[in-house]
DNA sequence: GACCTGCTGCGGTTTG
């Protein structure tokens, strides 16, 4: 086959050689020669279903077999982010091991105590595991640490590009620093990533001290033809008798649809009930089978893999509504079309979810955007006006046919998982100096940004004797206290993300999903949940159940959740696209007239002259052209200064019955950098899972670096003015 | 104005 083939072990040869390949892929050779021919670090990039798993694997496999070692442990370490991809992932390399009789481990919350039990006592092979698991076993089992790894050669990291910024990104991080230190040598890291924008970024990711020794390897992009449509729909109709823009969405849905494999992302859960449950209704109005399903993260995991099994049968056409489960991960096969409902929230994602179609060799990659604006009476103010939704979701296909995508951001000190690791390493070793904490988890590990005297905070909070969490004793050292032993020794401890509380929701004994507390729900009530209708007939406040059976009509419920970030860019590109003459191709006849709209009435607003503009005595819109951190921070500085503030994409309405005259006074001084403190004592800073054990001074500090940008505010009030 | 992800050890009982 390849020169790359032949440095293969013999019965990795066998296995390709049996799976009728007739050659291996470029990034596959590439892959090969860099993990025989070198030691460094490396990055593998390629698209889902790429072949990455493979390129991986072969070489490092093939090491294992040629040069068995001689210390006890597992071969081979891979951390992957989702149950269901390790699972996948053990087939696969089963079937590539099976030859070599080379055991291969899956470890995570489903797998039985006994199993692992098994493995852990003659360690070897390919152990695959979540972040969360490998956590357990450093608290656990921490001085077995150098018997289960002592073998390790390298560790593999799947979906590298989701643990870039993530809170489990800097766990992950702090736990690959602390096996090399436990282990006294560094261990080869593999990252597996989609492409996604500029990859030399996600180097300093993988192996923070030395980036520029991170080999890159990226598959060429085949890119397949891009059919897409941006069509625009009017919600709020005088008429009653008309259809919404819900149902003409949901119309145009079931037109262009049905009879193939699609994805729907319909923007949040609430959502995806909405349009899931429109689409079964026209199903049924026709007489039609059904063939438009709901799925997203409070569904039932029976009800989820019901929708999953049906997308990958070719016989079965079938539409899953979805929201972010179906963005990356398992694998689907290939979709006809992806349509998207309102303006998405990143390029980045964006890309992904194109990613789902146009896989197969001649077939394009089809992309529906469609957007809902108001429908314009004297009342409505300048936001309705701008059109800001269409706008946006111009903005982002332009910036994904550009190939840009939002880079990772630099890291914040991330304090809430700092409190994590800290448990977890006194846990782990029994006790550790302060000295020690801070070697391991900021010198050589993720929090690089945490200062010795915000350690030492962090430390005197956890501390504190009515907390009882850590204490020091007579040697020296930190050990966790009461209440730090109990948080250390349940199992909810391993995730460092939080997780809200929440109802499950029963039919007949059978599960449906669960739903978040802020739903207020009473018997003879009805919903509409999973895309069908319900009426409440218990609900069990103290084991947390609502028991319903199917109903007539119902309301969608709520399901809450954090508002996300817009780059900068992708306001700056808003603006342009607002100022610009250029109607792309692909709008439809409604969105062109709502783009020329909204044209017009930026000028008619003035804004193409200032950023300032004064809607009425009491209100004035401000341009930011910055993004969401940026324009928070703004909006923040100047509610300190007694303004009422409302934030929109790259805009800011703010109102005062008595100050308005003085705003450009007041933003000159935020120019000059002066400002009043931003969080008013009111202001709720605990935003993660283990922010309720820092003082409001350290949740401020982390507040600052993580969701605003104070230093650049001077800048900003100044290109404002 | 949003989405997603994860989880152990032990005691009791039954079976070989």
């Amino acid at each position: 086959m390849s020169q790359a083939f032949d440095r293969l072990a013999r019965p990795i040869q066998k296995w390709i050689r049996g799976q009728g390949w007739r050659e291996l892929r470029a990034i596959q050779v590439d892959a090969i020669q860099a993990i025989t021919g070198s030691t460094a670090d490396l990055i593998i990039a390629a698209s889902t279903a790429g072949g990455k798993t493979e390129a991986a694997f072969l070489p490092l496999i093939s090491q294992v077999l040629d040069d068995p070692a001689s210390a006890t442990g597992f071969d081979l370490l891979y951390i992957g982010p989702l149950k269901a991809l390790i699972t996948d992932q053990a087939g696969r390399l089963e079937g590539i091991c099976g030859e070599a009789e080379l055991p291969v481990v899956p470890w995570h919350g489903d797998i039985s105590a006994q199993v692992k039990t098994r493995a852990a006592k003659a360690p070897r092979g390919i152990l695959l595991i979540t972040p969360e698991s490998l956590e357990a076993l450093f608290i656990r089992r921490g001085l077995e640490i150098p018997r289960l790894f002592g073998a390790t050669r390298a560790v593999v990291i799947d979906e590298l590009h989701t643990v870039l910024d993530s809170e489990r990104g800097v766990q992950m991080r702090s736990l690959l620093t602390r096996l090399e230190l436990a282990l006294g040598r560094s261990v080869r890291r593999i990252g597996l990533s989609a492409t996604l924008g500029d990859m030399a970024l996600a180097r300093g990711y993988l192996r923070p001290e030395h980036p520029d020794r991170v080999a890159l390897l990226e598959a060429k992009g085949g890119d397949a033809e891009l059919q897409l449509q941006v069509r625009g729909y009017i919600s709020g109709d005088d008429d009653q008798r008309a259809p919404s823009a819900t149902q003409e969405i949901a119309a145009n849905l079931f037109r262009n649809l049905r009879g193939s494999d699609n994805l729907v992302f319909a923007g949040s859960r609430q959502s995806v009930e909405i349009y899931a449950d429109r689409l079964r209704a026209i199903c049924e109005e026709e007489r039609l089978p059904q063939e438009f399903y709901p799925h997203h993260a409070s569904l039932s995991r029976d009800h989820r893999a019901f929708v999953e099994e049906r997308l990958k049968d070719p016989g079965k056409p079938t539409t899953a509504v979805c929201t972010s489960t179906l963005e990356l991960g398992i694998d689907i096969g290939d979709v006809t079309c992806v349509a998207q409902i309102g303006a998405p929230f990143s390029v980045a994602a964006l890309r992904q979810r194109l990613g789902r179609s146009g896989r197969r060799e001649g077939q394009p990659a089809v992309l529906r955007q469609y957007c809902v604006e108001s429908r314009l009476t004297p009342q409505s103010d300048y936001v309705d006006r701008l059109r800001l939704g269409l706008v946006r979701s111009i903005a982002m296909i332009e910036l994904l046919l550009e190939g840009w995508c939002e880079p990772p951001r630099p890291e914040a000190l991330h304090l809430s998982t700092l409190v994590h690791q800290i448990l977890s390493v006194i846990a782990q070793r029994g006790g550790a100096s302060a000295e020690r904490l801070y070697r391991t988890l900021c010198q050589a590990g993720p929090f690089k940004q945490v200062t010795q005297p915000i350690l030492l905070d962090v430390l005197r909070a956890l501390g504190d004797p009515e907390r009882e969490l850590i204490e020091q004793h007579s040697d020296g050292l930190l050990h966790l206290g009461r209440m730090g032993e109990r948080l250390v020794e349940h199992y909810s401890f391993y995730a460092v993300f939080q997780t809200p509380e929440e109802y499950r929701l029963i039919c007949a004994g059978k599960e449906l999903g669960t739903l978040p507390m802020l739903n207020v729900l009473a018997p003879k009530m009805m919903i509409i949940f999973s895309g069908r209708r319900w009426i409440v007939e218990d609900v069990d406040d103290r084991d947390k159940v609502i028991v319903v059976s199917p109903g007539k009509g119902g309301v969608p419920p709520k399901f809450g959740g954090d508002p996300g970030d817009i780059h900068d860019r992708v306001i700056e590109r808003m603006f342009e696209v607002l100022e610009g003459e250029h109607l792309p191709a692909y709008l439809d006849t409604a969105a062109r007239d709502l783009l020329l709209e909204a044209r017009d009435q930026y000028v008619q607003f003035g804004f193409s002259d200032t950023s300032i503009i004064m809607l009425s005595d009491l209100t004035a819109a401000i341009a930011t052209r910055a993004g969401t951190v940026k324009t928070t921070t703004l909006a923040l500085a100047l509610r300190a200064e007694g303004y009422e503030v409302e934030t929109h994409d790259g805009f800011l309405t703010v109102t005062s019955k008595d100050r308005i005259g003085e705003l450009y006074d007041r933003l000159k001084h935020i120019a000059d950098g002066d400002h009043e403190p931003l969080f008013g004592a009111q202001t709720n800073l605990v935003f993660e899972k283990f922010h309720p054990f820092l003082t409001r001074d350290l949740l401020t500090v982390d507040a600052l670096t993580s969701k605003l940008d104070v230093s650049g505010l001077p800048r900003l009030a100044g290109a404002i003015l």
